[in-house]
RNA sequence: GACCCCAUCGUCUAGCCUGGUUUAGGACGUCACCCUUUCAAGGUGAAAACACGGGUUCAAAUCCCGUUGGGGUCGCCA
């Protein structure tokens, strides 16, 4: 039997770490078993569902990497069939219309509370003869839950998990409109979709009960379930949009490497021995759901970054430069010339070194594209005193006397003058580093000579120079 | 409140199913030292956990029960 999966999120906003994590998993079993992967977009709240959030999630999950099979499926067009299947279950006597108000439902619910039982509705139309059904009240339609016994799954996460049916209620399934509910839709389409395990957030294991008797009410063949443990903020709170439950383009736009984010994703909740650093191809290969641990993790940016820091590391130069040039001209600032971006280039491989974003990236790439005169930020302007200014002084002379610009050359030709001139490397590489790309930070000082060119270098130092203190 | 789920270093986790091989392993973070032109990287080392209480057993992080704590669900939302 072949696999097919389904990420099922409702477009009501963006697509969320724990929605990306969901379609992950269940992408990664999809990929390592062999079958299809489908996309199902629940819109059957038509008041709150969104065009762009639907926009959002599809750009988010293919910015992700997680590319689905086949069309996707936009739930409210299959709203005829859901209504039909309900039909069905009313004229087998399977379901019930019941014409209870929403007021009557409300004044349930609060007998409810104050009595300290839990809400439940109470079936009063489950036996009741239609022909006493009140004028002018649309009624909507309810399965029969059964009364006693229990209702029992066998969860690939979470192990065989039961429950009393006299704590399941005759839930509805056409609301008085006529149309479905999440409840009716969920079954009908993934058995229509011929979906073989739900795999999904643990926010749902007690709608898997409910849903397991619209299955046995239609006599369908049961998916297997897997409800994965959410992810929690760092406080250990249920994530809110106050911690990081922040879109996946919010973490894109703060600097973050998809497969960095996959491969943090993918260990929050999954382990595979002391594998800690895993990639796509790695992650397919080793992914199942007896992996897949029962509790809630914290999300935890530290561990992010550093992950983040070492696939930048590992990233093609060429596709840093594209991404840092996007960023770089995002504010609609002008494009580097080419001689910033033949610098760029250049430079990539040493910046790329000691950065943790993308973010982080930009920002130091900038010594390379900004003119002439670069600023200087506070801890720079520090190293530029009198002393060290003096010492620079000297050094053109230096610069100018080396032969092949290259940074072996360099590096030669300033350990000499440092020699020469009775003063540390370290006394003067740090204002020379302040000079010439305004930080106290930088990839290696000959690096960066040897980057910028014997006559940017002399103007840098030059400019520094004309500045006064 | 009712029902359900969960519980190993600050965090993510390995070990748990199939009790002894564990002075409970790894990673992130933290701290120290080394390297060093800054930073990053790298190297070495340190502090850091089986929530608690009962059982079962020769032996429990591992099995059972309870307590506590955390989480989820209780909509004509999904």
């Amino acid at each position: 039997m072949s696999v097919v999966t389904r990420f099922a999120p409702s477009p009501t906003g963006f697509l969320h770490i724990g929605g990306a994590r969901t379609a992950l998993f269940n992408w990664l079993f999809t990929r390592h078993h062999g079958g299809a992967f489908c996309l199902r977009i629940e819109d059957t709240d038509r008041a709150r569902s969104t065009e762009e959030a639907t926009a959002a999630i599809l750009d988010g999950l293919e910015w992700l990497g997680l590319g689905w099979d086949g069309e996707v499926v936009h739930q409210f067009s299959r709203a005829p069939r859901h209504a039909e299947v309900a039909h069905q279950l009313l004229a087998e006597g399977k379901a019930y219309r019941c014409y209870c108000t929403p007021e009557e439902l409300t004044a349930m619910r609060e007998a409810a509370r104050t009595e300290g039982r839990p809400m439940r509705y109470d079936g009063r139309w489950r036996d009741r003869d239609p022909a006493e059904a009140p004028m002018g009240v649309d009624p909507v339609i309810r399965i029969k839950m059964p009364r006693e016994g229990e209702t029992a799954i066998r969860d690939l996460v979470q192990g065989e998990v039961r429950v009393p049916n006299d704590q399941l209620d005759d839930m509805i399934l056409l609301r008085a409109d006529g149309t479905p509910t999440y409840m009716l839709s969920v079954v009908v389409d993934d058995h229509d979709m011929a979906i073989t395990h739900v795999i999904r957030g643990d926010d749902h294991l007690t709608n898997a009960f409910r849903q397991l008797q619209v299955f046995a009410a239609m006599d369908w063949p049961i998916p297997e379930f897997a409800h994965i443990p959410l992810i929690h903020g760092p406080d250990g709170a249920k994530l809110s949009k106050r911690h990081g439950a922040l879109g996946v383009d919010s973490y894109r736009e703060m600097g973050y490497l998809p497969e960095a984010l996959r491969n943090y994703l993918l260990r929050l909740g999954w382990g595979h021995g002391d594998d800690e650093i895993i990639d796509t191809e790695q992650a397919v290969r080793w992914f199942d759901l007896d992996g897949v641990g029962k509790s809630a993790a914290r999300f935890d940016f530290a561990k992010l970054d550093n992950l983040n820091k070492h696939y930048v590391q590992r990233a093609e130069d060429e596709r840093l430069v594209a991404l840092v040039l996007q960023r770089l001209t995002a504010d609609g600032a002008a494009a580097p010339g080419e001689t910033a971006l033949a610098r760029l280039r250049a430079g990539m491989a040493g910046l790329k070194q000691r950065a943790t974003t993308l973010s982080d990236l930009t920002e130091s790439a900038r010594m390379y594209t900004a003119p002439r005169p670069i600023e200087c930020d506070e801890k720079a302007a520090k190293l530029l005193d009198d002393a060290a200014r003096s010492r620079l002084a000297g050094l053109a002379t230096a610069l100018e006397k080396i032969k092949s610009w290259d940074e072996d050359a360099i590096e030669a030709g300033i350990r000499t003058h440092a020699e020469a001139a009775d003063i540390k490397l370290g006394q003067l590489a740090q204002p020379l580093r302040a000079a010439l790309t305004g930080r106290a930070v930088s990839p290696g000082i000959f690096e960066v000579m040897a980057v910028l060119g014997r006559e940017e270098c002399l103007a840098r130092i030059n400019d520094v120079q004309a500045a006064g203190p």
